[in-house]
DNA sequence: AAGTTCCGGAACTCCACAGTACCGTATATA
DNA sequence: TATATACGGTACTGTGGAGTTCCGGAACTT
């Protein structure tokens, strides 16, 4: 959510060398303007953003953007880059020593506002992709593989401790709960809770690696 | 595919006396439109679609658009809802008997290429969504919850029959195959093909309803 | 204090597209 | 043949947003 890492990325190095005293350097802008600008995105979708919205948000003036990206595309592109280090710390990722207690560790309040409010960037971007293949990629990596990659993790200690067969196309379960959530937001339009995403691991992805929930136990 | 069906919509009633000769009728020029507009949405999404596109492809002219609907808004509120009678027929739908069976009879290449062009259409018009219930609506009862109905029949025969038990909870159990198509196609931009459609239901569905799958049959 | 740099903001230009108006034509009725 | 209607096509208007330019001011440097 605070998106000071694609400051490297920042070409023309403004006032770089300024960088003594304890004041609030010039390099936060452009974290200010990513934070606006995915703010907008999620709001109005890239279509129905403007860069006038941006800089009002940002409380910057137009040509600031423009000072540090060449184009509405360019900007985007660096907002939709800078959620992928802004995701979940990977420090502290659960590891309760089953699957569920994984599985069930990563459904935190946090975690399901961050989701949701990256699924309503991505919704704002869906009809970009099909023509432009290097949002795509960005969006992909920043926003779609990250989720998938953390149950991979999860079904792959699984696997490693014995509690789940080698063989389970852990590929295809890792998706489930991303794609299901997704489907949810985007298509069917109803809010994300705890019951719907534990109903999920309970009722589809734990009997589909053969382990089997007995009774409705606490969570 | 042939959206005849939201002809009795035309109120203007245009030529509709002269209907005595085998000519084709003025009427067809509705559908054609709706065609049309379902073609260039789903190529460009609704903001980049705009009426001169769908007025070329439907070797129309632009004024013919206007005199029909008021808007590019309701043409397309138009086109969208008739994807809905343009569905699979609900006539020759498969009833094997058995559960998978049913599922495994749904794929067929056009059903699939259906599915495609209905998520390219819903691609393009996932931004809006938020901002226009009316639209979310149609859409969702034309392109979203067909596929799902469908599942949760077959589910719900299997039940009735005492293939699977009767507390399944086939309401999330009938999305899965959906949010994981459309996951693919519209957020990782895989294409469906046959093997990841009957993967999804020997490795998720079935093993979530608590049936096996013995060895890798031949389907 | 003087100079430099970046800022926010406002006022532009330019273009693409929604929607309208009009025209010449093709077809169907009478 | 005369009349009427819907057509396709073209030229128009109006608007909104991308991107540019310019300016006065604030903050920092020396």
């Amino acid at each position: 959510m605070t998106p000071l890492d694609l400051v490297e990325r920042s070409e023309h190095a403004s006032t770089e060398p300024a960088n003594k005293l304890g004041r609030p350097l010039d390099i936060t802008r452009d974290a200010d303007i990513l934070d606006a600008t995915l703010d907008v995105l999620a709001e109005t979708g890239y279509d129905g953003m403007t860069i006038d919205m941006v800089a009002a948000r940002a409380k910057a003036g137009k040509a600031t953007l423009y000072r540090r990206w060449p184009s509405k595309a360019e900007l985007v592109l660096d907002a939709v880059a800078c959620m992928k280090k802004s995701d979940i710390d990977f420090a502290d990722l659960p590891d309760t020593g089953t699957l569920r207690g994984d599985l069930v560790g990563m459904i935190k309040p946090p975690s399901i506002r961050d989701g949701e409010k990256k699924l309503k960037v991505m919704a704002g971007l869906v009809s970009l992709l099909a023509r432009n293949p290097e949002l795509a990629e960005v969006a992909n990596e920043a926003i779609v593989a990250p989720r998938a990659e953390i149950n991979r993790m999860f079904m792959q200690r699984a696997i490693d401790r014995g509690e789940i067969s080698a063989d389970t196309d852990i590929g295809t379960l890792a998706l489930i709960s991303p794609a299901m959530v997704s489907y949810r937001v985007l298509m069917m339009r109803k809010p994300i809770d705890r019951e719907f995403l534990v109903g999920l691991i309970d009722r589809v992805i734990l009997p589909a690696v053969g382990l089997e929930v007995i009774g409705t136990s606490q969570v």
